[in-house]
DNA sequence: TGCAAATATGCACACGTGTGCATATACTGT
DNA sequence: ACAGTATATGCACACGTGTGCATATTTGCA
């Protein structure tokens, strides 16, 4: 066993030894203690002895091991992240700010998910296998289980994208039903009467209650929507599904997209395809406002659903977490914004 | 200390007890190597005392702790990516599929420098108290301390986006002259003769390769360069780059860009401001490849970056690596490709 | 000088797991 | 029946760190 690669690299395969506290002890002729201690603030070394302790470490390339260290602290400091597929532009974008912001806070965020649209469920199994200080979840599908999991492992559950009132989870979401709202009032107080929904997957929480939100809306208005499509979120499926929605002699004068890459897509089949001028033949709304949307060939009018907010939030919850680990869950919602550019 | 607080929920704000292997042995009334060899696959435990066993662990939710695993197997199974801004569609597009990469590999990525073109040496060496099986540097910025750093502590490091050939470090990144050379002749042989260049940040290996590539090609077709811009790599760049370069009366009837977000940028200048035909007036290529270099509303003509071939590249220096630790470093250069589209 | 408080230091335990070793039991074949 | 092998089980150590406790030494103060 481990007693016998002692030596060293005796087969090839085993990874040699790292240099420990112990190696550091040793060179600097003192306990293994005044090591440990050397590297805490405000613990009793006499100043010569830490000088001669850091001096041999400097040599050995010693680096206290976090995990021993987390074994008995109880903090990892590491926080996972599961997020949704990285090539939709808004999740990279929560995603980059929110890595930025843990390392700020000295947690390391394991990221899972980067192409998937859903992580199974075993994987965040597997993830739980760390003692993470508390798992971030950005993305639809969390599942009971996953829930449970968390709770009976006390990692501290963050969902971010859906509102789930379970145990001590904290949750925190955009208000879709008031950003769909805010897209309609705009549409039909500058004329428009013949706005159809361009919408992603349903199994998605916003997709629901954007989708809501625009018949509720509607609905308020007595204006009958012109159709509600279904597509997949991705520029790809918004151009794809402006293709058939605008073919036909019967256009909609507006549409309302459930998040912006599809209304990119949708903008770019009415412009390249059909040489539909926007705004004046066809307005069109998008949701989320990712940096894309303000680039001058798009100009995209949209809901903003508020990045650096929502990240702020995140980082709120996380430290009150860590600061009362057995307080009851909280539900945060973040108040959309319309952005009026050049679409509509 | 840790003695006192274990009757449990004391003070607020110390972690409870994770379930261990020892309170599984206790409820299933079994040795605590028993429940250790029951997640093991080939160990000796009869199939009635392991079902038992599970059944125990089910009932009080335990997972075996990794990092206690990982302390005395030395293998954390964590593999620590530094990526550069995810901003960066192209670098966004390279760590989602490297995640999902090592996911399968049954490595767990934690991702570090999100928001920032330059990660501070000192973050990376706090990162390095983990004891990583591997650390995958995407990015300009490694630095000599850096390397050595790993060097001393074991870490495997491989280094995509250019090439360091120290130690048994692993580099890797695509033949950026070739690159340049190839659009570079595109452009000649379809007549242009008027040819800039837009570049980003020369802190980059690849700008400095690219900005390289294509001086040296236009000199062996005896052409002289119309110009060498610098930008940031970014559209808002590439964009205010193209205000500048395009605003003029002697304007360049091509430009080829050191990466297809500022391309896109220039593309977008050209056309909304100035109402320059492309390609008719002004041939653009771009260098990556992005998703969005291929939508319609663009059809960028394009100098391929292989994600793909690269992260797969990854693995494979990844595996052989953990195969033989003490092999030496390996350079691979990954082959450009001319991806012609509508804008040249 | 004398005494209390502050500083310095080492021992030993705890964190939770995997597994070599020794030992005990069941099974197989002649 | 018996030797030889496969299976089962518990003990105890190792992984590398932090820190309470006990003890030794120095400092501060009157």
């Amino acid at each position: 066993m481990n007693r016998l690669r002692r030596g060293g690299n005796s087969r090839p395969g085993a990874r040699r030894r790292r240099v420990t506290a112990a190696d550091v002890a040793r060179l600097a002729g003192v306990s293994r203690s005044a090591v440990s201690r050397s590297y805490s603030k405000r613990a009793y070394v006499s100043r010569e002895k830490r000088e001669r302790i850091l001096e041999a470490a400097e040599i050995l390339g010693y680096r206290p091991n976090a995990l021993a260290a987390g074994l008995n602290s109880r903090q990892s400091n590491l926080v996972a992240i599961v997020t949704g597929n990285l090539k939709n532009h808004y999740d990279s974008e929560i995603v980059g700010r929110l890595i930025n912001r843990l390392i700020g806070l000295e947690k390391f965020p394991i990221v899972i998910g980067g192409t998937t649209d859903h992580v199974e469920d075993s994987e965040i199994l597997e993830l739980l296998d760390y003692p993470l200080d508390a798992l971030v979840v950005r993305a639809g599908s969390v599942t009971a289980e996953t829930a449970q999991a968390c709770l009976k492992l006390q990692v501290p559950l963050i969902v971010s994208g859906r509102i789930l009132e379970v145990g001590n989870v904290d949750s925190l979401c955009c208000d879709n039903v008031l950003g769909s709202r805010l897209a309609v009032g705009e549409l039909l107080d500058s004329g428009r009467r013949n706005i159809g929904y361009l919408g992603g997957d349903p199994k998605f929480f916003s997709e629901q209650e954007r989708a809501l939100g625009f018949l509720t809306a509607m609905r308020e208005r007595r204006v009958e929507p012109a159709f509600m499509t279904q597509s997949d979120f991705s520029f790809d499926g918004g151009y794809q599904a402006g293709m058939q929605i605008l073919k036909g002699t019967a256009r909609p004068d507006a549409v309302f997209c459930g998040n912006d890459a599809m209304a990119l897509g949708l903008l770019t089949a009415a412009r390249t395809a059909f040489q539909i001028r926007v705004p004046n033949e066809l307005a069109i709304i998008g949701f989320d406002d990712i940096e894309m949307a303000q680039w001058p060939c798009f100009d995209l009018s949209t809901i903003r659903n508020p990045v650096d907010a929502t990240v702020d939030e995140i980082l709120l919850l996380l430290e009150s977490r860590f600061a009362d680990p057995e307080r009851p869950g909280r539900t945060i919602r973040l108040a959309p914004e319309l952005v009026p550019r050049g679409t509509h």
